[in-house]
DNA sequence: GCTTATGATTAGCG
DNA sequence: CGCTAATCATAAGC
């Protein structure tokens, strides 16, 4: 293990201890006798190297809001000198120097055991609380959702399926009116599918973004603290974590838009449009010659409803509002309301 | 513009 | 779930 070499080295580093002393830092200090005070300094360089760290990832992502501080330090070499020169990669000559000095110091190895020391008894109570996320059923339904309506699936194709099926529902002949709403319908979905993507890849972009931007920053760190693979797999799989938070916020204002684009869609459709003669005829020639039982089986149903290129619930509906206005005329008949002179 | 025809929707029933 | 009956909303005819 990584952690383990990096023991080694801290213990080679100290030349006269034992194992067993190295695992309570109280014995460290008493071992080394003086360095009490050699350790609260490295200590302080650390806590400082970490907040420069954090300055100079905010100097990198705006640079021109040079960091206000550089934490303080006696060091009159460094002194009064923020936002100065600066070296290799934009950092600037003062934390570099201090970066040095800290990874030289003699007494770097045996704080960076005792931090490992440390860090395996708490990790150890640590490990195994969370862990394996299951997927969101919640992001599962909106994915589904988006691939059935075109948005998030292959490009046109049977991506428009739904908007087939809806202009197949219009009833319209090919080519007549029911197209305009159909490719009208189409432009919209289209819209709302080149939205989502953009905003998709702009959240991944910035997602892989940030997340290179922590494991550089982790890598860096864990040149003076221990952090284990493992530890920074977590981190990118919090960062992912919150990322796909956002990414739902996307889908569910996407899924919205496209309630709301179909609903109207749907209620364009509600405009009545007359079948073509030739379906009506269709369907009327059925009706009578099947008078004494006007009640076509589902399979005379769907025959019909190619026949006439409309759907079968069409043909159900057209079926029981002829048998009902059939019934309707033929009833009122024998009796109805003739004037005195023969007319209706 | 009014009336009629007609496709769709809805409540209620078995 | 399929049907009836009532009703809605719009197209079409005059």
């Amino acid at each position: 293990m990584d952690d383990q070499t990096r023991m080694l080295a801290g213990l080679a580093g100290l030349g006269g201890l034992s194992q067993g002393d190295i695992g309570d830092p109280d014995s460290v200090r008493k071992q080394l006798g003086q360095p009490q005070q050699d350790i609260g300094d490295i200590l302080q360089q650390i806590m400082a190297i970490t907040d420069e760290s954090l300055d100079e990832a905010q100097a990198r992502c705006w640079p021109e809001e040079s960091p206000a501080h550089w934490g303080g330090s006696d060091d009159p070499t460094e002194g009064g000198e923020a936002g100065g020169g600066t070296a290799g990669g934009g950092l600037p000559l003062n934390f570099q120097h201090r970066k040095h000095a800290l990874n030289c110091h003699r007494m770097k190895p045996a704080l960076f055991s005792v931090l490992c020391e440390i860090k395996e008894k708490t990790v150890l109570s640590i490990r195994g609380i969370q862990d394996e996320d299951p997927p969101d059923p919640q992001i599962m339904r909106l994915d589904n959702m988006l691939l059935a309506e075109g948005v998030s699936g292959p490009e046109k194709g049977g991506g428009s399926a739904a908007a087939a099926a809806a202009a197949a529902a219009a009833g319209g002949s090919p080519g007549a009116d029911g197209g305009i709403e159909h490719s009208d319908y189409r432009a919209k979905l289209a819209q709302i599918r080149q939205i989502y993507h953009s905003e998709l890849e702009k959240y991944e972009q910035a997602c892989s973004e940030f997340t290179n931007h922590v494991m550089n920053l982790l890598r860096e760190q864990s040149r003076t603290r221990p952090i284990s693979p493992k530890e920074i797999e977590r981190m990118v799989a919090i960062i992912h974590r919150k990322f796909s938070s956002i990414q739902m916020q996307l889908k569910q204002s996407t899924c919205e838009a496209v309630m709301i684009l179909r609903s109207r869609f749907l209620d364009a459709r509600r405009k009545r449009r007359n079948f073509n003669k030739q379906a009506t005829e269709v369907l009327n020639e059925y009706f009578y010659s099947h008078l004494s039982n006007p009640y076509p089986s589902e399979e005379a149903k769907e025959e019909l409803a190619k026949k006439c290129a409309i759907t079968v619930s069409q043909v159900s509906n057209w079926f029981g509002n002829k048998r009902i206005r059939y019934k309707k005329n033929i009833g009122g008949y024998p009796a109805p309301c003739y004037t005195p002179d023969g007319r209706l």
